[in-house]
DNA sequence: GCGGTTACTGTAAGCGGTTACATTCAAAGC
DNA sequence: GCTTTGAATGTAACCGCTTACAGTAACCGC
């Protein structure tokens, strides 16, 4: 039953080296000049004693966290293991830690965003729980931030990395009706205000008007890209005694699709025969599924590496405003009848 | 070009309410009295300030982080999204932050964890990279940890939450040699000494034991429960000239099981006539595989809520010492030849 | 030999909170 | 009326670092 862990401080250090406190400051953390006879005590000491510095003590004293934070709706998607897997990498490499936390419009009732200038040096905003007057006053006060599958406030010089949606969509949506003849297209939405969603909606119209299909709007779902919802969402549209006639879904992403696929499958549906089927992502699943996923190639992973490196230069006070589009890239397999 | 975002600090509140700065701490924290008519003067000029404490200077003053850390091997794996899911959901839930960290045996020689009682008030270890020993001494200092799929040392008091793996191994193992016959079984081994992989070897050896099968070197692959890796390796396997015989794979884990089953596609081989497949995890996208594939259903969501809980009772001082393992199920599909 | 650098080191004042301890004051007990 | 008590508040000492400033000694060019 240890009272409490009494951990060694710097001056623990300083006295069994024989220096002052400044000394093993800048020995730690390389800002001034150490002697040699000095830099050699303090390495021995440092490894014996086991020094650790107190994260919190350097944060308050240092005005950095070394902390970046990445700012999510929520964690109910495939796709974030590649995005995270981009920033993990070089957040790493940088030395830095990284807290993940998801925030959407509706905690803002209950709470403050749990990540911010009070506990980071920069974001990487992939949420809807900023609204864009938030983005402003944060940029204006100077806090670093990037953004990531969405475009900063009009004239808001806030840098963002986010993918082609809206062109490849359509092509998408147009090779359904153009090569597979397909007409009747339901649209399964992502979360309301999310800009791929919407993006991927102009997409979608887009398409249809180019081919002198009118809009229905008994044909848009919203799947929330959620697999569990976008299987409930399409039973129960399947369930309804089929009032509606479709030919194909547009799921949204890769991971609505699963659930998708899965309520199709449950309703005696054939894939592509009856009703074809696509995502967006590509997720590393797609090419498996049953029958393998005509979708759009994303490069997730890239995007959340080049969204830190983006920070960190914003970190490293090399200023940007740039928004980064990531090219997209159809990939044909089997659900939408192709093959 | 703001100066510096030179934030409002509990003084500013202080002066402001024309009350000393404890009053304002005790009222922000809540932890002594404080009069109604103050009360409500603090609550108006905190809004009207939009006071936020600074995490750091509380981390210094109250030696609480309000952070835990899940230290993870890596992030290559969809196997992480619900388990990411169950620990954030907890974490959000009792106003903390969640800091996730790789960190793996091969990381030791670069660098030191990145995490530990220097910046957070507790770890989920779901990592290799911490020995044994590390364990037993961050234990003994009295620093709260909840391991996770991994086994505690031997007669060490650290909590531990993981899922069945042998027995649900041996029986699905024992499926394939006595439902569908199958007696050249690959093992795909995951990382080298991750337990999971070490438990599901010997589930695998005890069934072949059990049905007078020898045990086959040349059959135990190394996939690292990978996707990547995994297709490379059974890539490999399937080049040699065919030179070993097999009629069925377990591939260790659902990730792994999605490169194997292009693997065996891109070589023409039939699933599950040629050779049967099986997997581990049950992820979401386990039943729409190409064949859907037959796996354990293991309940990773709740771990991550468990160990998470179990975690914060740790800080609450509700000692634990249990070793937690969650039942897992086999869900039997069309990839092992069932249906 | 002297002023001006340069290299190294120490002293101590914060950073922005928490909290032990002291103080005040009104209500309660006798 | 006087002491006791407890609620409400203030004062100031930390928490463990960083860093501005100051100081010393060695070295440089002339």
């Amino acid at each position: 039953m240890t009272k409490r862990s009494s951990s060694v401080t710097i001056r623990d250090v300083a006295r069994q080296a024989g220096v002052s406190v400044a000394t093993v400051s800048r020995y730690i953390n390389r800002n001034a000049p150490v002697s040699e006879g000095v830099s050699c005590r303090l390495e021995k000491v440092l490894s014996e004693l086991k020094y650790v510095p107190h994260a919190a003590a350097r944060h308050l004293a240092s005005r950095k966290t070394r902390v970046i934070g990445l700012l999510l709706n929520n964690l109910h998607n495939d796709f974030f293991v590649p995005l995270l897997n981009g920033v993990e990498a070089v957040v790493r490499r940088k030395g830095y830690n990284l807290i993940i936390a998801t925030y959407h419009a509706d905690s803002r009732k209950e709470m403050l965003p749990p990540i911010g200038p009070h506990n980071t040096d920069g974001l990487l905003v992939f949420s809807d729980g900023l609204f864009d007057e938030d983005l402003i006053n944060l940029n204006a006060s100077g806090f670093p931030m990037v953004l990531v599958h969405r475009t900063p406030p009009p004239s808001v010089p806030i840098p963002s990395v986010t993918v082609e949606n809206v062109e490849v969509t359509r092509k998408l949506i147009e090779h359904l009706i153009q090569v597979h003849g397909r007409r009747r297209i339901v649209f399964l939405r992502g979360p309301l205000h999310q800009e791929d969603s919407c993006k991927r909606e102009m997409g979608y119209k887009s398409a249809l008007q180019a081919n002198g299909i009118p809009f229905d709007e008994n044909l848009v779902l919203n799947g929330d890209f959620e697999r569990d919802i976008a299987f409930q969402v399409m039973d129960q549209f399947l369930g309804n005694d089929r009032q509606v006639a479709f030919d194909s879904v547009f799921t949204g992403d890769d991971d609505a699709a699963i659930g998708v696929l899965r309520a199709l499958h449950q309703h005696g549906v054939r894939v592509p025969e009856d009703v074809a089927v696509i995502g967006f992502d590509d997720l590393g699943f797609a090419p498996f599924l049953n029958p393998p996923l005509t979708t759009v190639r994303a490069p997730t992973e890239s995007v959340g590496r080049i969204a830190a490196e983006r920070l960190f230069g914003l970190l490293e006070n090399q200023p940007s405003d740039e928004v980064m589009i990531l090219p997209t890239e159809i990939i044909f397999r089997r659900s939408c009848g192709c093959q």
